[in-house]
DNA sequence: ACGGACCCATCGTTCCATGA
DNA sequence: TCATGGAACGATGGGTCCGT
């Protein structure tokens, strides 16, 4: 351990580049996550939503190249293709969650074109399921115009999937378990037709039976024993930092999942490891604890990113060297209750938020020690009286 | 000492976008 | 069409603080 005082954060950060790259490569987080799973919620998340729509309304990022747009809109080019104009063309497109707003007006598109081109609504089901690319090309690139700046093909998934007829959705229920364990032992892994036979999308079929069913016998869950954290992070390190590789980002998880001889899954290993195990690595050992400090450090980094709303927060970009330990994740959790804890929240907007948070945690004193808390801090004094305490090799 | 409120750490599940 | 990585969210149990 360092002097402690050597350690308090440069309280507010340098002032960022603000936000304003909007380029390609990496993804400014849509704009959300109020869709896909809308169904289940109620009149109040809707008119959230509908708050953070009218917000981010405010602020139309329009594509300033019609040339570009209209390839977008009529090219079906793979992502190679698509990296390449970007990198040759400056071609800006946008990758990642649609976004709330791109959402309705993907809608108000299909329907606009369903009007003006008097069909019924099957008809339009039809076009979207219909195997023949060339006589629909039309349709896809109006809907896709809406849109800007996405990719035809990636409008093309995305409408398939969220225009899927089959509804059953949410938890499995132990019988349809059963049905889609019978269903493979018949069929094999052909998930259209195996979706048929259980009622659900085939991605969902193949998700439950690939992470829950298959080598149910075989799969541990709860908490990890000794040895098998030894063994992710072993396994982890070897395949990355052994090999020249970022062990934040350059993960084969189906591999290691493997490696562990399939008694893990890709989604346990990884979470552990990201969530858990890799501060842990990080700091040689010893597992860090969430501080004060942190969060003081978290709220000043949030506040100098000027972002409109936290969902267009890239959590990736927070850390910096002398603050890696925790992982996106984790910070968007830690993010998450620390908005909460703001009386209010719900009805306030990401600004308002902040100002009372960096207010909040203005003058927090950063804490070396985050355990041992037994006095009562009455004076500020104490903070520094511990020095000599703590387990010093320095 | 006890119990409730709150926060934190961890693990699990479902849904989604992308690459090939 | 399939495989993959991962985002978003849920659930649970432990730890800490604090009043009684």
């Amino acid at each position: 351990m360092p002097g402690p005082s050597a350690f308090v954060p440069p309280l507010p950060p340098p002032p960022p580049p603000t936000s304003a790259s909007s380029a390609l490569g990496k993804r400014p987080a849509t704009s959300d996550v109020i869709l896909g799973r809308t169904q289940r919620k109620t009149a109040d998340d809707t008119r959230k939503a509908q708050k953070k729509i009218d917000n981010a309304m405010l602020v139309p990022d329009t594509p300033p190249n019609a040339a570009h747009a209209n390839l977008l809109a009529t090219k079906w080019l793979n992502t190679t293709k698509l990296a390449e104009l970007a990198e040759t063309q400056g071609l800006v497109y946008k990758k990642g969650k649609f976004s709330a707003i791109e959402e309705e007006q993907l809608k108000n598109a299909i329907e606009h074109y369903r009007t003006k081109n008097e069909l019924s609504y099957e008809q339009i089901h039809e076009m979207i399921f219909s195997k023949n690319d060339k006589r629909d090309q039309n349709f896809w690139s109006e809907i896709t115009a809406a849109v800007p700046q996405r990719p035809i093909v990636a409008v093309y998934h995305h409408v398939r999937r969220t225009h899927h007829p089959l509804k059953a959705r949410g938890k499995w229920m132990p019988s349809e378990d059963e049905s889609l364990i019978q269903a493979v032992s018949d069929l094999g892994q052909q998930w259209e037709k195996v979706s048929q036979r259980v009622g659900r999308m085939a991605a969902d079929c193949r998700d439950r039976y690939r992470n829950h069913l298959a080598d149910r016998d075989k799969r541990a869950i709860g908490h990890w024993t000794k040895e098998e954290e030894e063994e992710l992070t072993r396994i982890v390190t070897e395949m990355t930092v052994e090999q020249g590789k970022d062990m934040d980002n350059d993960v084969f998880w189906g591999v290691v999942a493997k490696r562990m001889g399939d008694r893990r899954g890709r989604q346990q290993c990884r979470i552990k490891w990201t969530d858990s195990l890799s501060k842990t690595y990080k700091s040689g050992g010893q597992k860090p604890r969430w501080s004060q400090r942190d969060a003081h450090i978290l709220v000043h980094k949030i506040a100098s990113l000027n972002v409109r709303d936290d969902t267009e927060i890239d959590w990736k970009v927070l850390p910096d060297e002398s603050w890696n330990l925790w992982s996106a994740h984790i910070l968007q959790r830690r993010w998450m209750t620390l908005k909460k804890s703001v009386r209010g929240w719900e009805d306030m907007t990401h600004q308002e938020i902040m100002d009372i948070l960096t207010v909040k945690k203005a003058d927090m004193p950063p804490s070396p020690h985050p355990h041992k808390r037994k006095q009562k801090r009455s004076a500020e004094v104490i903070a520094e009286s511990e020095d000599g305490a703590a387990a010093g090799s320095e």
